[in-house]
DNA sequence: CCATCTTTGTGCACGCGTTCACAAAGACAT
DNA sequence: ATGTCTTTGTGAACGCGTGCACAAAGATGG
């Protein structure tokens, strides 16, 4: 992720694959679920059908974590949780700072998410004086100009940004530097950080492009559709890229 | 990551690699403000450093759409941005419902960012009898039982889901037998959908958790930077984070 | 028109992630 | 014990994405 790859190969930190760190928090999600159904083991199988993922992609994530399962049986769901969450770290506490209170920064104030998994909602900072005390999710807005108080007094290592793109990248500078080394963007912004902190991006805008990109694929193919028994147009199939890049008309220009 | 979908055969992109169109939104961004400031071209390393990505990637990117750049200058910029906006398909209207009016979805129907690329909120519905006709970001509020009618006299394809986790599946298969084919979840879900279907996912909880493994790493090995000789943090300011492949990816709710 | 300089476009190699397919391991019945 | 059956754990092949490094293309200046 944003762990400087740009020099050295990180020591392999714990030889857990970023593919699968991601898709732990899916199984954990899954395993709850089972959890609280009183299941008591559960099929590779089963389970990755539960998450949405191939079930041999499954048994190999497990198996970085270490051999869990039994063979003939399957996976005992309690231990698997525990497993997972400790190797997630959520078996600890982790205070986090919100800082931008404005419709996304409320509206994630008041998930309930957070603090289902070890994550607890420290502080709610926003640059509007007028906010200031205001009341949000039941935790009391705080200013910007206590921001530095605010994430050395709580120990805060993880920081969610949620205000407007052009106020973001001072606001992470200030987070940085006051110690957060992890943090979840949600403002529309590229956000430039040093060498050990993290950042993951949350861009609704983004998202919403992609499914458009798709949905116009999706719209052409079925336009062409309608003609003589639909054999795969060249236009469409992909692999071999033999042909030049721009198998489609390029329009006009302009200026 | 490339991303968060759920089943894919990925046999049919039209040539263009999923981890490309991720990218698009980004380098689009980066050209409209570049338009804005009247700047009439680029490099492909000043907008890859202003995208935060490789500058080879970027031309690699570029030359899956065409040649649209001059050597020895670089891109044309208003050029670049129709030419992007139109492959991604921004060039069209596309009404988009939001079921599902929380926190969050309140939060998402007052976001600014939507009607900015030719994303249109057509309606927002959701189960609640008593918020039916109340007006949230200035849309009225119309109730479920509505919604396939909703769907096809606005000719929606694009569906965002907001509502509970419990109620994500069923409103998920309204949408699609209503003739949605594109949808954004924030329900912390796994949504089965048939084929045909893109399907993009937004968990907040999830990319907390993805933060919490990385910053435990981080704590631990900062208890061993006492020992053996230093490898030390390397570089300081490298530079903008690189991000993951999937560099995308998403947020969202109650688990 | 030729030389030089800049920047694109891409061939190539490498590494990560996914998936198949199967041997090994254990459960369970006889 | 022995055999059968189920399910894990993983070796190996494959495909995708990334980034280097360079030749080709065009601009620019003499």
């Amino acid at each position: 992720m944003a762990t400087g790859r740009t020099h050295r190969p990180a020591t392999r930190s714990r030889g857990i694959p970023e593919a699968t760190v991601a898709r732990l928090p899916l199984y954990l999600r899954a395993l709850t679920a089972l959890s609280e159904r009183s299941v008591p083991t559960v099929s590779s199988e089963e389970l990755a059908a539960a998450a949405g993922v191939n079930s041999a992609k499954l048994r190999k994530d497990f198996s970085y974590l270490g051999s869990y399962g039994t063979r003939g049986v399957g996976y005992d769901v309690e231990y698997l949780v525990y497993q997972i969450s400790r190797e997630l770290g959520l078996t600890q506490d982790w205070p986090v700072v919100i800082v931008g209170i404005g419709n996304l920064g409320a509206a994630l104030a008041n998930y309930g998410g957070f603090a289902s998994r070890g994550f607890r909602v420290a502080a709610l900072i926003d640059a509007d004086p007028a906010m200031a005390g205001k009341p949000v999710a039941g935790i009391p807005v705080q200013h910007t100009d206590d921001l530095e108080k605010i994430i050395k007094d709580n120990g805060v290592s993880i920081g969610v940004i949620a205000t407007p793109a052009g106020a973001a990248q001072q606001v992470c500078d200030r987070l940085v530097a006051a110690g957060v080394t992890s943090i979840l963007n949600f403002a529309p912004t590229v956000l430039s950080v040093p060498d050990g902190v993290d950042v993951r991006k949350v861009d609704l805008s983004i998202e919403l492009q992609i499914l458009a990109f798709h949905e116009q694929r999706k719209a052409g193919e079925e336009a062409m559709e309608t003609m003589p028994d639909g054999l795969p147009s060249a236009a469409t199939t992909q692999e071999s890229a033999d042909k030049g890049p721009d198998g489609d008309v390029p329009a006009v220009m302009p200026a």
